[in-house]
DNA sequence: ACTGAAGTGGGACGATCGTCCCAGTCGCAT
DNA sequence: ATGCGACTGGGACGATCGTCCCACTTCAGT
């Protein structure tokens, strides 16, 4: 085996970590599975990490700060906002389509999260990245559409992050991609009455 | 021990491991746990199970039918349409805040049934019963404020479950009662959209 | 009262888990 | 080249998992 030094070693684990829990749950996601995975022996594991925990911790944070802005991305389209929202809701449904395990990962990590103490900050944490996502996409489709938020666009921000956890659940459950553009529709056309002309 | 049939047996461990599964995750509910729980020993469980996954089964399928119309109950109030799915939703949301073990429990148990080709049927079925009990409460609804639903009333059943998910998950993780209500809002305002005057 | 089936208790099995140990090997600074 | 610290491999530990076995007790039907 190659050798390469511990912080490598732990990305390499971490990238290893999230294909065995989109793959196979996070339940599945044994020391020896993840060390499979990486290709490496379990001695590797715990010279990098201390504990099969400190890795499943650093896995949230990492996955959580690497999040994109899949919603709402920057070439916003529409004639107004609520055209915006529900394209940016549908390019989201596409990334959800294009990779339904990643966001299963992300929801099994929150839900495991938020089963210890100790681990429920990490929740907390990421709903708040993805609130200050979801606030600056809205602030500048705002922009774009010439509109003002009448509610502070951060409280916008979790009504969208609502509607998009509601989406990416149903649809990963029954697959129906009518349902999903349903929901993308109502959910634009209620952000959409947050706003006022400016 | 009290000589317990075993049909008594099967339901009184199904109670028990949703206690379980409810106040530790469904990681925790290991026979032992449920046993424990139920004050029983590990041989009277195999003699009621024929395995933890036959229980586990059992207690999806149970709990799924067991789950009443808690969305939009019978007493139905508003003015129109939009302030009865308003009212429906936050009626809901305090079942939600009285009980939220109930609902992670539930959630960890859709995720654990779509993560195995041979359980994911059940979490469809799941799904099909709340769009079921959703299409009854939005009939009725609509009855009483004098509308029709101009898309079929389950499509407009799936697009509410979809909300009330994300509702769900987002107050589990922040506990932020004034977004919880601003998501029964904006998604009472999107639904009501969806019919028309009679 | 007797008998067979139904139900119970406790201990044990093999598998797998997270973690650890330690002898060995490699690479870099000197 | 050589020594030392960084890294690796394989095997082992105790704990816990699901499941099983078997001697025992209780109850219902006769």
């Amino acid at each position: 085996m190659a050798r390469i030094p511990a912080p490598e070693r732990r990305a390499a684990l971490v990238q290893a970590a999230l294909r065995v829990v989109s793959q196979r749950g996070i339940a599945h996601a044994t020391t020896r599975a993840i060390v499979a995975e990486a290709g490496m022996s379990l001695a590797s594991f715990h010279y990098a990490f201390d504990s099969r925990d400190e890795l499943i911790d650093e896995l949230i944070t990492t996955v959580v700060a690497r999040e994109q802005e899949a919603v709402l991305p920057d070439d916003l389209q529409g004639h107004d906002i609520r055209d915006m929202l529900e394209a940016g809701l549908l390019r989201y449904f596409e990334h959800l389509r294009a990779d339904p395990e990643h966001e299963q990962a992300m929801l099994e990590l929150t839900q495991y999260a938020l089963r210890s103490p100790e681990r429920h900050p990490l929740a907390v944490a990421q709903y708040a990245r993805y609130t200050e996502l979801g606030a600056r996409s809205l602030s500048a489709a705002a922009e774009l559409a010439g509109v003002v938020w009448s509610t502070p666009v951060e409280q916008v921000a979790r009504v969208l992050i609502a509607f998009t956890d509601g989406l990416t659940l149903t649809w990963l459950v029954t697959r129906d991609d009518d349902v999903a553009q349903a929901v993308a529709h109502a959910a634009a056309d209620a952000l959409s009455r947050m706003a006022e002309p400016r």
